[in-house]
DNA sequence: CTTTTGACCTGACAGC
DNA sequence: TGCTGTCAGGTCAAAA
């Protein structure tokens, strides 16, 4: 669920239903996420009015007056509108009732996610002050990775998921776009032409901006609740795929582990 | 500094 | 049916 095309989707999704709205209340059922959800988060966000939704990586921000509320959807976690007397499920951690009637809703039943208060300059705040580039900004380019690939030994698809290069690349985008670039995943950082990072950084905004496309089929039902993705995966090429043939030279497709995550490549496509 | 490893959590699924 | 092991779209701290 969430890759950054889906956290973008959850932006996009919840945004109209939530810039303008003033916070009536903050209900934490379970305030043991990643990072504990701050005790003063109802005391300080209730009476606010979200002024703006906004993405950083995979960190949503809600602008209010006097701070941000910034949500991490981890590995499991979701977002979704809804009426405010909707039943609780076992996973709902945290509403944030508006005053519409509706209510923000986090769920996540492995609790990777988080939901925080900053104060101040969000950008400043540790966990988004060292973040590399947007890969869909003009700061994503081919010279950057170069620069920053100088001298590395680690696994070029590694690489791509240190959120210090770049953000939002996840394990299924990586093990994507190097398809689509041509690139073989185990290959050194270092020992990748520029003209080969140029193709990377084209596949990996080819493949993201047509995630976000598929996102916003989700989109459509979003505030419905339904939020499961699986439209892109049919058009996935390598992730998950391993044993069946590739689509564009039939050779069976791989899979190996690099740091405990894992990899698909094709072996004749990819050098 | 870079790289590797383990930790955080629950649920789904395969195999016995 | 239950048990065990493995895997899962992320991130970070600590160790090497």
């Amino acid at each position: 669920m969430p890759e950054l095309p889906e956290v973008e989707t959850t932006c996009r999704g919840i945004a109209p239903h939530t810039v303008g709205r003033r916070i009536c209340q903050v209900i934490v059922r379970e305030a043991r996420l990643r990072h504990l959800v701050p005790r003063e988060l109802p005391r300080v966000a209730t009476g606010q009015v979200i002024h703006g939704v906004t993405r950083r990586a995979k960190y949503l921000l809600l602008d209010c007056a006097t701070g941000h509320i910034l949500i991490h959807l981890g590995m499991s976690g979701n977002l979704r509108v809804l009426p405010a007397t909707t039943a609780v499920g076992k996973h709902d951690h945290l509403d944030i009732v508006l005053d519409s009637d509706q209510c923000l809703r986090f769920t996540d039943p492995r609790r990777f996610g988080a939901v925080l208060w900053l104060e101040g300059d969000p950008y400043q705040h540790a966990l988004l002050r060292d973040l590399g580039p947007e890969p869909l900004s003009d700061a994503f380019t081919a010279q950057a990775l170069v620069a920053r690939a100088q001298g590395r030994k680690v696994a070029v698809k590694q690489f791509l998921m240190d959120s210090h290069v770049v953000v939002g690349v996840g394990n299924i985008y990586a093990s994507e776009s190097l398809f689509r670039a041509g690139v073989h995943p185990t290959r050194a950082a270092g020992n990748v032409s520029p003209a080969r990072y140029a193709r990377v950084v084209a596949s990996v905004q080819y493949v993201l901006h047509a995630a976000i496309a598929q996102g916003g089929t989700t989109l459509r039902d979003f505030v419905g609740g339904d939020g499961q993705p699986g439209y892109f995966s049919q058009q996935l090429c390598v992730y998950g795929r391993a044993g069946e043939p590739c689509r564009t030279c039939g050779a069976a497709i791989k899979q190996l582990r690099q740091g405990q995550r894992s990899t698909y490549y094709c072996p004749r496509c990819q050098h």
